[in-house]
DNA sequence: AAAAAAT
């Protein structure tokens, strides 16, 4: 397909051949009648190869500089006084203008990489752009438009319209019923696969394949994949059944050889397997959780934690306090409405085993600067800069090792420092290999860091740049729903730190703009959620597309055996990390849950977010995301979405406009859910109660970041109750169930919380 | 259900 012509281009471009190219393409503009000025400095460069370099990069400069100045220079210009007053014109004092312009815009453009700068610098690029196509550059130029448009308010009220628009959404999410198809069709590419990892197959499938018919009645059973998951605790317990799956494992020999050189954790894990039997009543005392019941696999993940006993008693406090909890609110109330929640009881939460971790602790690193740990001297500035003068746990444990150049996995709770963990040595590795080697125009990649949303993926760059230039290194962000433009010129002129999205980051290999080959460090974050469903795959091809023996990390708040799939494949001995002591009893989190009815929610949301802190509310669907902003805007409180239906533009503006405190209120889905850092949420809002105890987490670690305070608040049914009490077991927390209705002084007092915390 | 590519 056309695919396969770029690829070669693409590679090309990065010795001097695209100049040719360029130099073709830019004949045959010095024989257009319009390019007649900038023809002829260039027109002498072809024959001068001596002299191509610098008038190479003259003349398509050029080239660039008068289709600008055609498209609006007096715009531009505009744009940019500032930065022109400050640096331009000694630098277009220059022989080569243009090319001087360029660097100019670097600082600029690195600079702004983030931020906008970059966007007007791209806007020119388009401009030329636009004349070829100019619905595109309309699409753009939305934003002046915008302006005119008093109809962003006037979208508000509009939102009929909008919401009329939503109704043609259903077909949008009509396209997205297109996507199982999709993912039908890697189902059926999928015994191709069989050749290779088809182990990451076997394991969730396994049952399933023996009786492949089963499968594709399963299939066509469920459109849903919800039901795949849910057959995971089936799965599981055909593993009881099955020797079969016994017998997988011991295929795996294989692989536990790879890992069998690894801490004893593999090994620990298998011998531990006999012993669970034996240790069933304990684990019953333990959790007494309805679920276990339920999900033998579940137990026996929790059996696994031998691994804790290793570790602070903590972990067994906590689990002497959970009966208690059981105790707590509405045991009665579980054989209340056994059919829903066997109905639910088919819903995601898989509970995964934990790996198991040397636990760091937090008292044997103080006093260690970073400077301690191995970090230059740059660094280290540019960390203090960031605000972060001293070492969390998290950072004190991994630096080193990955210093060493070792594969980690590290869990560090939500907010506890992990972008710098892994940002900080990521620089310092880089720069060290890169020692005394110029930095070549056009070089590829050395290191790739993965996260599974961009506004994340833009937050890590945040961290990281500033780290990476602050020795000279450059990171770009490689992200979909915006051009690709920007993105390959930067990969062009040569980075050295790629941080992105899967789809985006394998678009741009698939046509030969990315060269991974060259990547030494790989980091994952949010690691488990990229092993799901959609992400492991994707994220796969791309680990391979690194170069050979390449360094992984993986991090997340949630770590658990869900990224065995990467870690058989690509980790090599891995070193484990946790942080001693990091558990809910010690965390700033408080957790309310709100057992109310489901005709007073829409009530009670208003009256909850009617308030003067940061507050963050988590809705299940898109489009209820968007429905409760407007109906809090309509309540007259100030309140933007962010979701996946948005595009690329308002999603950052949104999401910019709750960090900068311009509104209190934002409603999001879970693409808010992992990893985004706004410094003083202080209320998070659960208006649909998450299904899996990893996103409550995650969701509710939105708060309390940092060492800060913050109130996690839950609104769910009666009904729901069940779910909740051991969905809150699994994610280890406490959290009293409060009954509630209109009107509740609970309601003030958590709208109030921020007033009172300030007081005490 | 959501997220992640673009069209």
């Amino acid at each position: 397909m056309p695919k396969n012509k770029k690829p070669a281009g693409g590679r090309a471009a990065k010795n001097f051949e695209p100049r040719y190219g360029a130099q073709t393409s830019f004949q045959d503009r010095k024989r257009r009648p319009g390019a007649d000025a900038p023809a002829k400095p260039g027109s002498k460069s072809p024959t001068h190869r001596g002299y191509r370099a610098p008038e190479a990069d003259t003349a398509p400069a050029k080239r660039r500089w008068s289709a600008s100045d055609r498209a609006g220079r007096d715009e531009a210009r505009g744009i940019r006084s500032n930065a022109r007053a400050d640096e331009r014109p000694a630098r277009s004092f220059d022989d080569r203008p243009a090319r001087s312009f360029d660097r100019n815009d670097r600082p600029a453009r690195s600079f702004d990489r983030n931020d906008r700068p970059a966007r007007s610098f791209e806007r020119r690029d388009d401009r030329p752009a636009r004349d070829d196509r100019p619905a595109r550059s309309f699409d753009r130029s939305d934003r002046p438009a915008r302006d005119d448009r008093p109809a962003r308010s006037f979208d508000r009220n509009d939102r009929p319209a909008r919401s009329f628009d939503r109704n043609d959404r259903p077909a949008r999410s009509f396209d997205r019923n297109d996507r199982p198809a999709r993912s039908f069709e890697r189902r059926d590419d999928r015994p191709a696969r069989d050749d290779r990892p088809a182990r990451s197959f076997d394991r969730s499938d396994r049952p399933a394949r023996d009786d492949r018919p089963a499968r594709s009645f399963d299939r066509s059973d469920r459109p849903a994949r919800s039901f795949d998951r849910s057959d995971r605790p089936a799965r599981s317990f055909d593993r009881s059944d099955r020797p079969a799956r016994s017998f997988d494992r011991d295929d795996r020999p294989a692989r536990s050889f790879d890992r069998n050189d690894r801490p004893a954790r593999s090994f620990e894990r298998r011998d531990d397997r006999p012993a669970r039997d034996d240790r069933l009543a304990r684990s019953f005392d333990r959790s007494d959780r309805p679920a276990r019941d339920d999900r033998p696999a579940r137990s026996f993940d929790r059996n696994d934690r031998p691994a804790r006993d290793d570790r602070p008693a903590r972990s067994f406090e906590r689990r002497d306090d959970r009966p208690r909890r059981t105790d707590g609110p509405n045991r009665s109330d579980w054989n209340a409405s056994p059919k829903r929640s066997t109905e639910h009881e088919q819903r995601v939460d898989v509970v995964h085993e934990r790996l198991q971790a040397e636990a760091v602790d937090a008292a044997t690193v103080t006093g260690a600067g970073f400077a301690d740990l191995g970090l230059g001297d740059n660094i280290v500035r540019a960390l203090a800069g960031l605000g972060a003068e001293k070492p969390f746990p998290i950072q004190a444990a991994t630096v080193a090792p990955i210093l060493e150049g070792r594969d980690v996995l590290a869990r560090g709770r939500t907010g506890s420092g992990k972008t710098i963990a892994f940002g900080a040595p990521l620089v310092e590795r880089i720069l060290r290999a890169q020692a005394g080697q110029r930095r070549e125009f056009a070089r590829a990649p050395k290191a790739l860091i993965m996260a599974p949303t961009r506004e994340l993926a833009l937050q890590i760059d945040r961290t990281v740049q500033a780290i990476a230039r602050s020795v000279g290194l450059f990171t770009t962000q490689i992200y979909g729903g915006v051009p690709q433009a920007r993105q390959v010129g930067a990969l062009r002129k040569g980075v050295d730190i790629v941080i992105g999205t899967p789809g985006r980051i394998e678009d741009l290999l698939n046509q030969g703009k990315l060269d991974l080959s060259q990547v030494q460090v790989a980091v994952l974050d949010e690691a488990d959620h990229m092993c799901e469903l959609g992400f492991l795959e994707p994220v796969q091809r791309i680990l391979r597309a690194t170069a050979e023996g390449s360094q992984k990390l993986l991090f997340s708040a949630t770590l658990d055996r869900e990224v065995a799939a990467l870690v058989d494949e690509f980790l090599v001995e891995p070193a484990v990390y946790e942080v001693a002591g990091e558990d809910q009893d010690s965390s700033t989190i408080e957790h309310r849950v709100l057992v109310i009815e489901h005709r007073d929610k829409a009530q009670i949301l208003d009256s909850l977010v009617d308030r003067e802190g940061k507050t963050l509310v988590f809705a299940r669907t898109r489009a209820y995301a968007e429905m409760l902003a407007e109906q809090f805007d309509e309540a007259g409180i100030a309140a933007v979405a962010l979701h996946g239906d948005l595009n690329q533009q308002k999603r950052t503006r949104n999401l910019e406009k709750l960090t900068s405190g311009r509104v209190n209120v934002l409603v999001a889905t879970d693409v808010a859910a992992r990893g985004i850092h706004v410094d003083d949420i202080d209320l998070v809002i659960q208006a649909d109660a998450p299904d899996e105890y990893k996103t409550y987490l995650h969701r509710s670690g939105r708060t309390g970041r940092a060492g800060r305070r913050g109130t996690v608040v839950t609104l769910i049914t009666r009904q729901r109750q069940r779910r909740m009490t051991e969905l809150l077991d699994r994610a280890e927390i406490e959290a009293p169930f409060e009954p509630t209705q209109l009107g509740d002084d609970v309601l003030e007092e958590l709208a109030g919380r921020q007033l009172s915390d300030v007081t005490s």
